[in-house]
DNA sequence: AATGGATCCAACCGCATTAGG
DNA sequence: GCCTAATGCGGTTGGATCCAT
């Protein structure tokens, strides 16, 4: 047999959390810690099923929450890690300390998403709203499980170039990938490494530092190590959650 | 002051993946 | 190895609040 049911549906609270609630779940966690968030409920005397008080300390109650409004730099940040990431609130949010991936999506569904298309850019292209039936530029990743396999995608249409975006998120989080040149050639970001795509130019992130006079982006061997990504290793979205 | 539309955001829902039995 | 519960994630909803008229 497997597990024993989820939780008793009939005689859980929905809706809105009591200060009650709350206290009882933080006073829960803070001496039983995270996890096992099935039992959780009735050890600690609420109920709730266990999905809800999961949701309710991750995006509520934990102490290493920020709150308030995002910054400009935030605001930036989101925008570029969502150009290369799309939909996935969760890494996104693993890139923001104290900013949940449930804050950033309904940031961003709220705030960024107008502020883009003021800016006349589609927020989920990320392109110019003129530029969305024009003929893109060839775009070539490999993606490679190990360093063996590798497969070249050339692009042209927009639509396509997003579905395949999306199976290189698929292919990369299950897989990792490889990136022949160590950069995307995208658009304006040709020549950059993925810190300065992402403004981060001079960061420790950035493997293109003018400072030591040397361009990794070409030579393949220095310390690129951006997201994760090591220099001529492969990207493994897995180890870029900050859980 | 009343009210109706716009906006915000906490919480829910359903699906996919992971892992226990 | 299969089945099923647990967990995590992204999309969506609905109530609360704000704002313009």
């Amino acid at each position: 047999m497997g597990r024993s049911p989820c939780c008793e549906k009939a005689h859980t609270n929905k809706g809105a959390w009591t200060k009650e609630e709350d206290d009882r779940l933080i006073a829960y966690i803070r001496s039983h810690g995270e996890g096992c968030w099935r039992s959780l409920p009735k050890a600690a005397g609420l109920l709730r099923c266990g999905k809800s008080c999961r949701l309710r300390w991750i995006n509520y109650l934990r102490p290493d929450l920020k709150r308030g409004n995002f910054t400009e730099e935030e605001d930036e940040l989101i925008i570029k890690l969502h150009s290369l990431l799309g939909n996935k609130w969760s890494l996104i949010a693993g890139r923001l300390p104290g900013r949940t991936d449930n804050e950033i999506k309904n940031y961003w569904n709220t705030h960024i998403r107008r502020k883009l298309l003021n800016r006349g850019i589609d927020p989920t292209t990320h392109r110019p709203m003129n530029e969305t039936n024009c003929a893109q530029e060839i775009t070539t990743i490999s993606f490679g499980s190990g360093a063996t396999a590798a497969v070249a995608v050339n692009m042209k249409e927009e639509q396509q170039e997003d579905e395949d975006h999306k199976m290189m998120m698929i292919k990369s989080s299950k897989y990792g990938y490889q990136e022949t040149d160590e950069k995307i050639t995208r658009g304006r970001n040709r020549g950059l490494c993925f810190a300065c795509s992402l403004g981060l130019q001079n960061s420790k992130d950035c493997s293109c530092n003018s400072s030591n006079g040397t361009s990794s982006s070409n030579n393949g061997t220095s310390g690129y190590d951006f997201l994760g990504l090591k220099a001529g290793g492969v990207l493994d979205y897995r180890s870029l959650e900050m859980k």
